[in-house]
DNA sequence: CATGAATGAGTCTTCATTCAT
DNA sequence: TATGAATGAAGACTCATTCAT
């Protein structure tokens, strides 16, 4: 996506209409949305800038439908990697190594750092697109990833009482260390680096949540 | 600071100066740097758009240094927290929960949603923000909590090998279920829930860092 | 053109160019580059402000589209009075009367003073300009009456050895009594002194260059 | 004046408000007066800039008697000039030779220039400007040049009947050819040049007004 | 439907001028 | 009187949006 700057102009009508979203995400994710003319946009669509407006209306839409989109493509790619957790038989580590690094890869993408900057930033400006990112993506890949470690607990291969904390608990150990690390997107993770971070939350996950180690979180019920 | 939206004309220079700071990190942190006009930022300091301009030369300096002082204030206060970490010769964990809750509630101040919220959507346009802030404020706060760590394993009392891998890990913990629980800021998270989310990190802490538990991180010595 | 401050809207997209061309110098002659706004250049040309962007880019092109388009004018208006300098056989003098008269009023006109009053205010900040002017009109113009004098020279008429010493010393007797005499643009000329100004200046150039008089100018080749 | 851009602060009142005049003009004629902050001007003065308020009250006063003070330099020296026009009994050729140089010199001047070009780019803005140099400048050196004809006239030395259109003839001769020659003061006339313009000037002035020639000008009293 | 052209509202910035010390 | 600081009015320029073709 970041790569349809510039596009030989695109024949169908919903071919025109998937070009200008991904140059309208390019555009503002580097620039900024509010830096960012719908000239501009429309130039890197290679269209006319009314042609933007037959299509979305107006500034705001385009952002909140680009958005949508590269929520929707991210999501995905999270799920995918989800849907790697499976129980092979063997040493659940590299397995689960696999999944952590593959999620780090999707954290770490450029167009995922360009969408955690569009939502921070508008944010207050829009609310409604918190629901949409919240609840459309990253709800969704919290669910899938409990799901899969629950039937691991069932399974008896992880000692787990209540998924959700566990994947509060994993997801943490695997993303907390890179916005540091990563120095906000503007530094491009080294493939071993990431590796590192997955093998350490990996590790640490284990610990907490070796099978038949029932002492789990020590809080009651959480509150949620 | 979040307050200082209305004020009695101040009378000093530097007085004049603060307003005029606060103003703009109130008025960029509600509606967004691009989105806020010079004329708001004045009027909400009581003074005129153009002494504005005679104090910081331009709206783009006058974010750099709202964000920095804002930033200096939020590092104050986290390192306050992480200099309450000391052995009272007890038990570890109430200390640390302590601790944890405090940073917790650094984080979760308004100012700090509203500084990292700033930071976010302009880093892509004011790169160098990052020094100040990654360097001057987050680096500094890690730092000293990893010299707490230190000596605490030293005295015998937590089985860290790598300071620096712990603190990764304990602010992980502690912050990585902020972000969705308290909805990027638009939600206020009850006292109840970051004393939960304070007590399950420092459990998890103390977990993987046991007195006498020399087995820490798996990987050799990390490679930042 | 000074009178086309206000025009009922026109409808081509050059018709609008040509308006907001003619309403800038307008403009800018009556209260200076400067002191004009580009609001009053618009609302004068019957057009918003913004139109004015989308055609010159800019208040500084503005100025220096008008004046070329400004002197483009006046230089034709020049060459055609100096076209009417041809050899009718008789008397030489009504003729030359007839053409110095006709400089002299293409040189009272009041665009031609607004010219140059907004010449003389901006060469010291658009250099440029006065390449514009200089060479494309004020060197063609005296290339052209040297041509034609040179010609009666050439038929016996005139006794003149450099044709360009002679046009300066003819346009100096023209135009030298004028500032003055115009108050520098601010009284209007009547027509009867132009014509005994005409009448003066042909008078004494005819005494300087009678026909057979060779002794013309006493330097060697001018050095320019 | 054009070196009193940078002066040590000057001490007594008087030497304050000099200063001040003097950067005033060189600032303005660099610049334009329009371009021309009260605070340049101030700060090329070495002096704060309600200071300069103090003492005149006004930006547009400033530019009046910055031109004003200028205006009477360029005069004084004009009549300088004129008055070694004077009847030495030999040849009058080399005389007037040396008088017309020493004018086009003041002509050619750089703050000459600077003051013509304030001149014409406020003349529209201050009418009253044009009262102060016509009448007080201009003016007086015609007079006094005029007077000097006529005493050469009536000691039989030059043929000459109106004294007046004497001097517009030989002023237009000697000044005329210099706007162009000089490019409208951006090109410094080299000394030889202004020789040659000299003494073309001086020539055909004698070849009009030899002694004894009592065609002259040929229209009856001008109506000025 | 796609487009080139036009626009009105809004923003940053400057500057002549005044005031308190 | 001289000055540093403050200000209100004004101006250049931009941009999201609409209209005529």
């Amino acid at each position: 996506m970041s790569a349809a700057t510039t596009t030989a102009a695109p024949r169908g009508r919903m071919a025109k209409r998937q070009a200008i979203l991904a140059a309208a995400f390019a555009e503002f994710a580097a620039r900024g949305y509010a830096q960012t003319g719908v000239d501009e946009v429309a130039a890197a669509a290679g269209v006319a800038k009314a042609t933007v407006y037959n299509h979305f209306g107006g500034k705001e839409t385009l952002l909140r439908e680009a958005i949508t989109a590269s929520a929707e493509q991210a999501t995905a790619k999270n799920l995918a990697a989800v849907e790697r957790l499976v129980d092979t038989g063997g040493d659940l580590r590299p397995t689960l190594e696999d999944v952590g690094l593959r999620l780090i890869q999707c954290y770490c993408d450029d167009d995922s750092w360009a969408l955690r900057r569009l939502l921070y930033a508008e944010l207050a400006h829009l609310p409604d697109l918190l629901e949409i990112v919240q609840v459309q993506a990253a709800e969704r890949v919290q669910r899938a990833l409990a799901d899969r470690l629950a039937r691991l607990a069932l399974a008896g291969r992880l000692g787990i009482t209540d998924p959700d904390a566990a994947v509060e608990r994993l997801s943490s150990l695997l993303t907390g260390p890179l916005e540091a690390r990563a120095r906000w997107g503007t530094r491009r993770l080294p493939a071993k680096e990431m590796r590192e971070v997955a093998a350490a939350a990996v590790d640490a996950f284990l610990r907490l949540y070796a099978a038949g180690d029932e002492s789990g979180p020590p809080q009651p019920a959480r509150s949620r």
